[in-house]
DNA sequence: CACGGCTCTCGACAAAAGTCAAATCTGCCT
DNA sequence: AGGCAGATTTGACTTTTGTCGAGAGCCGTG
């Protein structure tokens, strides 16, 4: 990790330019090169996270219905992103700001889980780079071999490299065709102590994956329509981490469980924070199932799923009484 | 705490450019409102740390001196201000770098021990607003009565204003004029709570003072030259948080040090993060002195400075073998 | 040693952001 | 209701910043 001569100057120009508050000019002046290298060097600074932007993201706890279900889930803190107005896509709304809440979370010296999913992938990759040299991702499952850009590993390498922090990889596949071999597997030190690690997290970012023939566990194979319908069934409610839970976000007992190599729940719920986000609103009764097993403490959804999940408490809350 | 409806644009509009990237003027449309706006809501914004745009400071602990002062003198981070090629002013450059270092050194739901002093003050007065709501500020030290600007409370409350924080003054003055009363106060609860209180710090702020006529303590009357000088010749070698210190750095004994109202050194070394920042190359005896104390882990201070201190060790240790 | 291929740098132009005085709005007092 | 003081907003202008293609320097290779 020696620094580069090149390095070394963006480093400068990034300090004169955002600490003393000078001219891009006066920097150039300062650095003997032209004001043209100053804005490409600030740019790199900006990328490589030897500036920090960041906003606050406050506003989006400060709403009434963010407070609400803080308090009727008892989580310890929640934003929602404006449905409505922003930008073109929604979706990315709720990326953007997950990945920013991200930030937030997280601190120096930490040890971060990172599970997979096009939801976890795409906060990777609009994530704005960072200097957490301490920090250490490590992969909460195994990977499954698709040719899909959001593989496990590649979540936690993505993310890993816009922190500029270590990531821990771990090469096994996520399911297995017997349970035996899942067994013998999970026995292999290698992954013993990658799995036994995932309790010593201080943070971890997932989504939820929905039970159908849509989720990626069908898509790459892992399982079969027919299959995750049988599941369905049997009282899958949602995917985390790899792993089927049911609806009171238990781990389901089924043959595919057992067959899975992924961070136990109870390992997960050792983490002291665990960030959720969902962006699709079709993943409704899955994050019920994720938030009643208490899988997750803090949570970025979308104005309307927020709703939704209110207005279903409230209905509970009705019948119970 | 309530937010006005004029924050909620600020932070909007904060969100949308520095978040997501978009332009001002397309801000502007997004909020319908004109672009001018926006480009002032976006100042307020930076000005009230609702984004926080922080440089890494990485470059100036790089340094070879940095290592190696921190390896001979014992200390957790050294950060070296080059003295020469960058601004007008050296000691402003090293206030901009403490202030830089002060900001990644703290952390949400600190408390945070300052004293007083003109580089204090520099430093409160450069430093960039952040928004780190449950961190508190405690005051080190008494307070004097003296017109200066960079009085005790002064320093700790536009500190506090500063991260948007709690400031915790409290009103004794620095000095006494009788042993006994200065017992009795000590005594007081609201009192004997602060310096308490003191030890719980997880960060502390100081520079250390010179032992002569140039010094607040006499400028603002607490001490008349001739005490000063004569304190000196009983062996003083600096002042902390309004405490002489001898050369070993820690407290004369001497009637001005019992009639002081101040955090005690036992405390000031029980905080974790002691960051000591010195502007004046005069200073390097009481920075000896403070060093030898124990007295700070983390270190601001100037190339020259820097050269003298490893040039002293190195004599030291030729003495010595 | 000449030749691509490579990165780094610069000048000039276009785009974006900052600024300021004038206009508008707002609440409040008479 | 009128009018005044303060803050807020705006349009027009200036300054600053981002970008692009051209050119310069640098290396390993044929």
């Amino acid at each position: 990790m020696a620094i580069r001569p090149a390095e070394q100057l963006i480093h400068k120009a990034a300090w004169l330019y955002y600490a003393h508050g000078l001219r891009q000019d006066e920097v150039a002046s300062q650095l003997n090169i032209s004001r043209a290298s100053v804005a490409m060097y600030l740019r790199k600074a900006r990328e490589t996270g030897i500036v920090n932007i960041s906003t606050s993201t406050q506003l989006f706890t400060d709403d009434v219905t963010a407070r609400r279900l803080e308090d009727t889930f008892g989580l310890d803190a929640v934003w929602i992103a404006p449905e409505n107005a922003y930008l073109a896509d929604p979706s990315t709304d709720i990326a953007v700001l997950a990945a920013s809440v991200f930030l937030e979370l997280v601190k120096k010296g930490d040890r971060i889980g990172v599970a997979w999913g096009r939801t976890v992938y795409t906060i990777a990759d609009i994530m704005s780079y960072a200097d957490l040299q301490d920090v250490t991702v490590v992969q909460l499952c195994g990977n499954l071999g698709a040719p899909y850009s959001y593989r496990p590993d590649q979540c936690t390498m993505e993310i890993a490299r816009r922190l500029n922090a270590k990531g821990l990889n771990f090469y096994a596949p996520l399911v297995l065709s017997t349970e035996e071999l899942a067994q013998g597997l999970r026995a292999e030190p290698v992954i013993r102590d990658q799995l036994a690690g995932v309790a010593d997290c201080d943070l971890a970012l997932y989504s939820v994956g929905a039970v159908d023939a849509d989720s990626h566990l069908v898509k790459c194979g892992a399982l079969s329509p027919a299959e995750m319908e049988a599941l369905r069934s049997q009282g899958a409610a949602g995917v985390i981490a790899g792993q089927i839970i049911d609806a009171k976000g238990e781990v389901l007992d089924c043959s595919y469980n057992r067959r899975v190599i992924s961070a136990e729940l109870a390992s997960l719920r050792a983490i002291e924070k665990r960030l959720m986000v969902v962006q699709e609103d079709t993943k409704f009764e899955p994050l019920l199932a994720a938030v009643a097993g208490g899988l997750c403490t803090h949570l970025v959804i979308g104005a309307h799923m927020a709703e939704r999940l209110l207005n279903h408490a409230g209905e509970a809350g009705k019948k119970a009484s």
